[in-house]
DNA sequence: GCCAGAGTACTCGGATAATCCATGTCCGAGTGCGTACGG
DNA sequence: CCGTACGCACTCGGACATGGATTATCCGAGTACTCTGGC
């Protein structure tokens, strides 16, 4: 599932926000669950993988909480697209593989991987160009341009 | 879930052979489902949709089955895609919507709504020029590069 | 020998049960702060 | 009055139920071929 790039990504850009307001400080997963609208425990699942590859770095305890492990000007949308890859892919095969006595079938599934393959490159060439400064820049200005929220 | 596209495209690689050795030749979904190594329900739902599209005709009662619609130069990738695209989407995005009391949770929604499109669109335009017709050349030109299958 | 009719075999299409994955809930591990006690 | 040690509150991390979705099984609808009986 992709919801989790959405996630993540979602994540990072109030950390992002966060890290520039108050240099340092820590998000908590249910807070962070509290403006994606699920459930602390599936944030802390997405932000695991993030913690594996890097991106962020988790801290216990009271206070604690997570917070980027590099500036944001250093994660691109991409790092962030394959932390979570990790065993999953966009585009989804065969499920059990084609079957192995039909010729047809290995020759579509080299083809498509070969497609899919290279739309996968582009995609994560086009999130490479991507970093979480600038979408915090366009968050911040988004914001800005936003009426004042409904109470 | 992508593996519909997968097998549809294995499907219609199939027709579209078939239809070239044997022209008005139809295939039935079990021997689809053989070749794709899956439940021949499974193949029935997907062609479901091809046919619902119009990409495919299906028959009924002995010497039945699955054949092209139109000749296979004018169906591309992206008309698959689309029809299957039916109410569901490459990028997931958040399952339960943002918290709209937090209005940075709806303006990332708002930016990756814009990103998720963008890519979808590059990736349909991808798909817009590949025509069965290539694919079926492609898909022959590499059976006829394989060495025979083993047995 | 020829024709008509019913029977049969084979296919798709939809409804229903089983299995799998994702989500939600719970409990343990770890950490910093506050407090209380002793020197 | 100061220092240290204990306790507590809070947070992440992983293990175990629960729900929904995808998949597999079953039965009905439709069609063409075939066999049999009559003319």
């Amino acid at each position: 599932m992709t919801s989790r790039f959405t996630m993540a990504v979602h994540a990072l850009g109030m950390l992002a926000c966060e890290g520039d307001r108050c240099p340092g400080k820590a998000l908590t997963s249910e807070a962070i669950a509290r403006s994606v609208n699920t459930n602390p425990v599936v944030v802390r699942r997405v932000l695991a993988d993030l913690r594996r590859a890097g991106l962020v770095g988790t801290r216990r305890g009271v206070g604690g909480g997570v917070a980027l492990a590099r500036p944001p000007s250093k994660i691109t949308l991409r790092c962030v697209w394959e932390a979570l890859e990790e065993g999953e892919q966009l585009f989804a095969r065969h499920p059990a593989g084609p079957n192995p006595k039909c010729p047809l079938g290995l020759v579509v599934a080299d083809y498509l991987e070969d497609l899919y393959g290279h739309a996968e490159d582009l995609l994560k060439t086009s999130l490479g160009k991507v970093t979480l400064a600038q979408l915090q820049r366009d968050i911040s200005a988004r914001l800005a341009a936003a009426p004042t929220p409904v109470h």
